[in-house]
DNA sequence: AGGATAAAATGACCACGGTCAATACAAAAT
DNA sequence: ATTTTGTATTGACCGTGGTCATTTTATCCT
């Protein structure tokens, strides 16, 4: 095997998925916060060493684990059409909100990872945000929403608004039900075709 | 003295405070993300175990240090006033925009910190969150800017905007000028007196 | 087959945040 | 002064992520 000029044994792959599917099983017992790397290793049957031969550090496995979940959730998300108003909007959005205040852990996790970290080392959970993006993009544009601003930039908005509601209100409410009504209030405001306020200034974008 | 039921004696007001001293010093020295407890307890001259009598864990320390700058600048944001447009809006962010992303590992404090960790052990950073909402309300309230929507709304917008704009583009164009302009884009469409559509629904929040 | 070469795996080791039973110290009670 | 009580400090110790010189293993070459 050969990838970008570097010889690839068959072994590495193997040893690479033997990592990966026992942090899996790992996470599934006892979450993700309490991912050890040493268990993973231990239960891969490898060195320590051999851990961080695969992966930079722990939070690239963790990358690669939690963009994997979030890339099953969008691929649901993907086939949902027909969005009739903000408030079956957010209901789409519910598996996504659900997955991403499982724990703090993972939530601070994804955060950080969401945007690029240095350029063009784009891991997966910064795809699955652009990605997210484009979902929004598409349901907004089908839906009966504002059409004065682009559709881009409005899908940014309702990812901007997720996020907001679910970092201030992490605790408050834990269940991510809690997290519904704050978010509708807000993407009405940003999504909605505005009622003309009596002061009608004329502004304009600069 | 007596603070909460508890004797708190001199010594301890002492050692936090040359604790806090030389955190800082060490600070301005190297930047937040090089600051080791070992070498803050050793110009302080007191053991390790007692920096974490003082503070509950390390981010503690950098909640109140954090927080205390923030606060600082959000004093001279107060004194703002006179908001004539979104450019004037965003040009007055300025300060806070460079100092949440002068450093990577200060802005994953600063998101990691900004909602409250458990009920109401609000801390420093958090405090100064709420009281940045506060400072935009006033901005928004004097300023030339949409009257459908609460206040306190469009203010909390505007801090997920920014939030967005500095978690997508950190590295991006690192200088905080960089992030002007997109911010600019998303807040004329958040805050402006909207231009009625073509297609002209009269959708109402839900 | 038997080297030669490069990839992969190893595990002792380090850095650093955080803990806790033991000790030193201050203040109050006698 | 001495004892008592509770606060503040100590530093050896631990857990865990991460490193790297060394060793093992696969693949290629003759």
């Amino acid at each position: 095997m050969n990838i970008m000029g570097r010889i690839v044994q068959k072994r590495t792959l193997e040893t690479r998925a033997r990592l990966v599917a026992e942090a899996e099983k790992l996470i599934d017992r006892n979450g993700f916060e309490a991912l050890r790397v040493e268990d993973v290793v231990r239960a891969a049957g490898v060195a320590k060493g051999t851990f961080f031969a695969h992966f930079r550090d722990k939070d690239a496995l963790m990358d690669r684990l939690i963009g994997a979940r979030l890339d099953t959730i969008l691929d649901a998300m993907d086939l949902e059409t027909g969005i009739r108003d903000i408030r079956d909007l957010v209901a789409r959005m519910g598996p996504m909100l659900t997955f991403m205040t499982c724990e703090r852990y993972v939530f601070d996790v994804i955060l950080r990872y969401s945007g690029a970290a240095a350029q063009e080392d784009i891991g997966p959970i910064a795809t699955t945000f652009a990605r997210q993006i484009d979902v929004f993009a598409s349901w907004i544009e089908h839906g009966p929403f504002r059409r004065d601003v682009p559709v881009a930039i409005l899908a940014e908005g309702v990812q901007a608004f997720a996020v907001q509601v679910m970092a201030l209100r992490f605790c408050a409410l834990h269940a991510a039900q809690g997290l519904h009504a704050p978010l509708e209030t807000y993407l009405a405001a940003w999504l909605l075709p505005p009622q003309p306020s009596a002061r009608s200034s004329r502004n304009t974008a600069p």
